[in-house]
DNA sequence: GGAATGGATATTGTATACAAAATACAAAAG
DNA sequence: CTTTTGTATTTTGTATACAATATCCATTCC
C-alpha cells in the first residue's frame, strides 16, 4: 500500500484523508477486512492521528469502513447480500431519477445527454476502459443532476460507490458494451420523449443487467 | 438548552454525544441555524473536545449539520427546497418498503403488524399524542423490518429522521388522526392480501398526506 | 505437546496543548 | 458620523500526551 496526500490546499486535512482513504477504498488499494490503524495512517499520510479519526468517522458513515470497539477501523467486507441490499434500493432510485429526468429536465441537459451517449460509444468502440467508466458516470451524472433532487444525487452517489470496486471487473468484460451503448440509447431516448415509463423501465432493465454483472463478480472475489 | 448525557455505560463517549446531539436536534432544543461551538458543548457534557468533533462529523455526513469552514458547525436549516427532496426519496422507498414486504413478510411479523394498527388506533381513541407519535414509528418500522434490506431501513430511517421536528406538529393535529387509521389499515390489508401494487400506493398515499401536513407546519415556521 | 497465565507492546479512547484563522470591538482617520 | 484599521479574544484545526484496553508472545503448568 503506497497511499499518498493529494494536497487540495485549503481543505481540512480531515477532508483530504476522507477522500485519499476513500479513492484507496474504492480502488482495492485498501482491501476488504484490511485493518485501518491511526498511527500507520498518520505517518504514511504525514499528519497526526486528529484528522485520521475524523475521516474514519465520514468513512464509518459512509458505510465503507466497519468499527470494531477497541480494535478500530477496518475495510467494510460487501458480501452478496448487502450489495443485493444496495442494489435494490439504487434499481428503485435510478427508476425514480428517469422519471425525474422526464419531467424536468432541460433542454440543454438533454443535448449534454445525447452526446453523453455518442462519447460513450465511442469509448467503448476505443476499448479504452478507464474512458468507459469515466464517461458511463457522466452520462448518469446528467440524469441525476436533471432530476434538481440534491438529497436523491447525494443518496445515489452513496450506492454507486459501493459497487464501484467490482464494476471496473465488469467494465473490462468487452461482451457487455454493446448492450450497454443500446441501453443508454432506449434511456435516452424515452427522457427525449418524457416517457416517464419507459425511461422508468430502461432504467431497471439497465440496473439489473450490473447487478448480474457485479454478482458474478463478488462470487468470484469470494471464491478466490 | 439544557443538553444532559445519557451515559450508555461501554459505547465510546463519541457515540454518546453523537445521539445525545441528534436528539436535542430531532426534537427542536437545538434549533436550526444554532452554532455548535465545541468548547461550549464540551463542558456542557463533560467531555474534551475530541469525542464532540467525532461526533460532529458524523451528524455532518447524517445531513443534520452544516460546516462552514474556520466556523465550525450548526444545526441545518431545513428549508421547504430539502423537505421536498426529501419527501421525494422517502416516497420512492416507502412505496419499495411495501412492495418487498408483500414479497418477504413473515406470518408473524404479519401478526405484529395487525397489532400495531390497532395499538395505532388506540392511542388515536386515547389522543395521547406522544403514544401515537411513538406507534405510528412502531408501526412502520415493522413494515421496514419485514423487507430484510438492511441498506433499506438505515437509509428510511435516516430520511424519516430528517423530518421528526416538524412531524410531531402534524401529528398534534387532530383532524388527520383517523385518516391515519384508514391508512394503516389500507396498507395493512394489502401487504395481508400480499398484493404489491396496492401495497405501494397506499405507501404513497399515506407519505403524500404527511408530506402535505409537513408543508404547511414548516410554512408556518418560516413565516415566524 | 497443548492450554493457561502473565507481562510487554501496540492500539484505541480521551484529554490537553499549541497554532492559525475568524470575529468583535475600540480607536483613529476621513 | 462613517469607515478603516489594528489588536484582543474566541474558535476552529492540528498535534501531542496520557489512560485504558486489547493483542501478542514467551513461560509455566498440566
Amino acid at each position: 500500500m503506497n497511499l499518498i496526500l493529494n494536497n487540495d490546499e485549503f481543505l481540512p486535512l480531515r477532508d483530504v484523508v476522507f477522500k485519499t482513504l476513500r479513492q484507496a477504498i474504492l480502488t482495492g488499494e485498501l482491501k476488504p477486512g484490511e485493518r485501518l490503524m491511526e498511527m500507520h495512517l498518520a505517518q504514511k499520510l504525514g499528519v497526526s492521528r486528529t484528522p485520521i479519526r475524523e475521516a474514519i468517522r465520514m468513512l464509518e458513515l459512509e458505510g465503507l469502513v466497519t468499527m470494531i470497539p477497541r480494535r478500530g477501523a477496518e475495510v467494510a467486507q460487501m458480501t452478496e447480500k448487502s450489495l443485493k441490499d444496495v442494489m435494490e434500493v439504487r434499481r428503485s432510485l435510478d427508476m425514480l431519477s428517469a422519471e425525474l429526468a422526464c419531467e424536468r429536465i432541460s433542454d440543454k441537459a438533454l443535448i449534454k445527454l445525447k452526446k453523453a451517449c455518442l462519447a460513450f460509444e465511442e469509448a467503448v468502440q476505443n476499448e479504452n476502459f478507464k474512458e468507459i467508466a469515466e464517461r458511463d458516470v457522466a452520462l448518469h451524472d446528467i440524469i441525476f443532476k436533471a432530476t434538481g433532487n440534491d438529497r436523491l444525487i447525494l443518496l445515489v452517489n452513496q450506492l454507486a460507490e459501493q459497487m464501484y470496486r467490482y464494476r471496473f471487473e465488469y467494465i473490462k468484460d468487452s461482451n457487455q458494451h454493446n448492450l450497454l451503448v443500446e441501453e443508454h440509447k432506449v434511456i435516452y431516448e424515452s427522457i427525449l420523449k418524457r416517457d416517464k415509463k419507459a425511461a422508468a423501465e430502461a432504467a431497471k432493465v439497465h440496473i439489473d443487467n450490473q447487478e448480474k454483472a457485479v454478482m458474478r463478480q463478488i462470487r468470484i472475489d469470494q471464491a478466490r
